[in-house]
DNA sequence: AACAGTTTCAACCGCTATCCC
DNA sequence: GGGGATAGCGGTTGAAACTGT
């Protein structure tokens, strides 16, 4: 039995794009839209699998994307997502605006990888390589841990892009490290590279995005912080994990906080670092930098 | 200049998640 | 609720570009 294909291959081309695809493709697009890839290519007259047509979009023609060079900014952001997702690119390319999954991924591999190797960092578990050679069971699941409690805890009503980041959230929290035997006292939170580790990530009601922002606006009373109706309970701050939130230079990516960003995605990708009040004294966004 | 080895990155593949009937 | 269709994701591949000898 199997799947079926997901085109007709006999009358597919493959391998690298044409300019006069690209152009095709581009033409298309701008007329229609992006709509349903898998009818696409017979409609734009193009002899290419609608997966195909897609990842060209998505990874190469589209007119947002930025290309160049990474930035140190965006190497530490990257290194700094990874840390708390793990290999889930998508999820970093939407803190990244401009950037695509594909194009972090294979930077990852080829640059950063080598980058923390020379730090002496384990590029999977962001531990330091002899600490991550000493306890190699625990690493595995550390790092993937955020990532996988956001994916695991997948309720259809909630867009898969949009989850919180919580703190003290006590059915939220998976971050008792195996390492650790659980106790009535948890220990003090780890830190990474700066980075209070006192998180984890649970799915966030997804809002149509005007939604969301005239929410925002609501909850905007704090220029940096926001309360969400979350899971966290009503006690917590969330903060925005955006660029410029991150301390990196760029402000006019966010989008969060208001219409101010231009067609910006950010806001539909947003994560918040979620604080107690009183204790937190933002500590997530300020150890960020 | 020629070749071999290495690096980069666009594109593909297979899988899972989600949608829709 | 079940099952097929579709979209999206992450891992992998391989050709092109680059570097060293």
């Amino acid at each position: 039995m199997g799947r079926s294909p997901c085109c007709e291959k006999a009358h597919t081309n493959k391998g690298a794009w044409t300019k006069e695809e690209d152009q095709r493709l581009i033409a298309y697009i701008k007329a229609n839209g992006e709509g349903c890839w898998r009818s696409l290519p017979k409609a734009a007259g193009l002899l290419r699998c609608g997966k195909s047509c897609r990842l060209r979009w998505i990874n190469y023609l589209r007119p947002d994307l930025k290309r160049g060079n990474f930035t140190e900014e965006e190497d530490e952001l990257i290194i700094k997502l990874h840390e708390l997702l793990g290999n889930k690119w998508s999820l970093i390319a939407g803190r990244l605006p401009g950037r695509t999954d594909n194009e972090i991924k294979n930077y990852w591999n080829t640059h950063i990888k080598r980058k923390l190797l020379a730090r002496g960092v384990d590029p999977q578990t962001h531990r330091p390589l002899n600490a991550a050679a000493a306890d190699h069971h625990s690493q595995l699941q550390a790092p993937r841990r955020f990532a996988a409690a956001a994916a695991s805890a997948g309720h259809p009503h909630h867009h898969p892009d949009h989850f919180a980041v919580l703190s003290n959230s006590p059915e939220a929290c998976s971050h008792s490290s195996d390492d650790e035997p659980s106790s009535a006292t948890p220990p003090p939170p780890p830190r990474h590279l700066g980075i209070d580790l006192n998180l984890s990530i649970s799915l966030a009601p997804y809002q149509p995005q005007s939604e969301q922002l005239k929410q925002e606006e609501e909850d905007d009373a704090a220029a940096t912080t926001t309360t969400t109706a979350s899971g966290a309970g009503s006690n917590a701050t969330a903060v925005c994990l955006c660029l410029n939130r991150l301390g990196l230079h760029g402000g006019e990516v966010c989008s969060c906080g208001r219409g101010g960003a231009p067609s910006m995605q950010a806001s539909t990708h947003m994560f918040r670092f979620i604080t107690p009040l009183g204790g937190g004294h933002n500590s997530t966004s300020t150890t960020m930098t």
